[in-house]
DNA sequence: AGAACTTATTGATTTATGTCAATTGCAAAG
DNA sequence: CTTTGCAATTGACATAAATCAATAAGTTCT
């Protein structure tokens, strides 16, 4: 009898077994074993779950709510991905140093499973397919790094605002119609630009018809032109 | 009896074992399985290795020389980073959809052994040494992007240049005086920066007496103010 | 050595983007 | 319903960095 509550989404691991392609490879007996040890933090919007710097134990699983990947800088916050259930996340650490090389912070209420490294481990050790599948995973984490890693060198301010909305279209709340919760601070972070900035680009989208705005409401009137001037950079 | 020569460096992979981590974890029968199948190609200074979006059958390893891996873009090229002996390149498609996500090119003369991908991949799921060590390069090769990334986004002209010169200076030549074999282009795409601003730091930095430069001869006066540069970005 | 190229350097100018300051809008607390 | 505080917006201005154009310095070829 404990006190932590788990949340409704994820009662025990076949739920992630059923939407993470990873663990759907693990045997029962892997299974068990990390689904023994796991455990879920509840924490509520803009609450940080890891920072850049601090030891790193657990794999995680975003499983309810919204979280952001960013990492620290003298002057400002650079947030490389958003995270949405359910997602892996904590990585780059494991199997190194055990440090976190980014933050991760709460953007909406959300839910994380911690899986025991030691655990996580053993299954990569003895579960071939695992491993594979978990340095796919990796692989994959390194191409949208390369590919954020361009856009935000290469392109300027619309072409990164454009990508920046693209990605909240596509990626995380799957609608051309959407009520954003971040900051536009935060939508600022996302694109390497000063918030200042991000709005006045968003305002000239809005004054060009490409978008509706109002407020945290976004709509993409326009799909193609924005995928235009995130092309054209 | 073949006409393809192999590099002077390396007559087996036993060499590669003594000077890579990672292959000194493989028991005789992978080592030899790898050591069957490879084979070495020679390139002259400034020829691509491979191309960005092409396909990617191989691990590489470089045996001599230096190499360039770099991101291509509508406008310019920015190189991620530098490969010298013995380094292993090429990663980030295998596993995936065996695709080329960066271009290779030669810098100086360069010898590149060719590891059949069916091989590594056997080797990975036989040894669960082999794999964590591999996912530990992986996860390497993230955190020295996200030490780029920021770098690149956050950083200014300046700090940028002092980065490069660093990075040359520590990583690449290990030795504060060198002779560099990277054009002023090449320089500038290592920073993102244009080759005319480049110049322009390195200039200001010649003025201040943190470096003497003489065509592409670069001897760190200053290594503490060059640190405070890239420090202060 | 000189011609034809390429690469490096420098200067003048334009442009993109950040910073600072003021104002507005909105939400929580009394 | 007002007050208080914070986020968003807008405008004016400063500055970092790119671009364009001209010259200089090396390279390669003959």
């Amino acid at each position: 009898m404990t006190h932590f509550r788990k949340s409704p989404i994820c009662s025990n691991c076949n739920d992630c077994n059923r939407r993470s392609p990873l663990f759907s490879l693990l045997n029962d007996e892997e299974l068990e074993a990390i689904n023994k040890d796991r455990f879920e933090v509840q924490y509520r919007a803009g609450e940080m779950i890891f920072k850049q710097g601090s030891a790193s134990s657990h794999v995680m699983m975003l499983t309810s709510g919204l979280a952001k990947i960013y990492l620290e800088t003298n002057s400002r916050n650079l947030i490389l991905k958003l995270i949405k259930p359910i997602q892996m996340f904590g990585g780059p650490g494991l199997f190194l140093d055990n440090r976190n090389y980014y933050s991760a912070a709460a953007i909406e209420d959300s839910t994380v499973c911690f899986i025991g490294q030691e655990n996580f481990r053993q299954a990569v050790r003895s579960n071939p397919d695992f491993a594979e599948k978990f340095i796919e995973h990796i692989n994959r984490s390194a191409i949208f790094t390369f590919g954020r890693f361009t856009d935000l060198t290469q392109k300027q301010m619309p072409g990164r605002v454009a990508d920046a909305l693209l990605y909240l279209s596509k990626e995380i709340y799957q609608a051309p119609r959407f009520s954003i919760s971040l900051s536009r601070q935060e939508l600022a972070d996302m694109t390497s630009l000063s918030k200042e900035s991000f709005i006045r680009i968003l305002k000239d989208f809005k004054e060009e018809g490409i978008i509706v705005l109002n407020g945290d409401d976004i709509s993409i009137e326009k799909m193609s032109a924005l995928e235009k001037i995130s092309q054209v950079g």
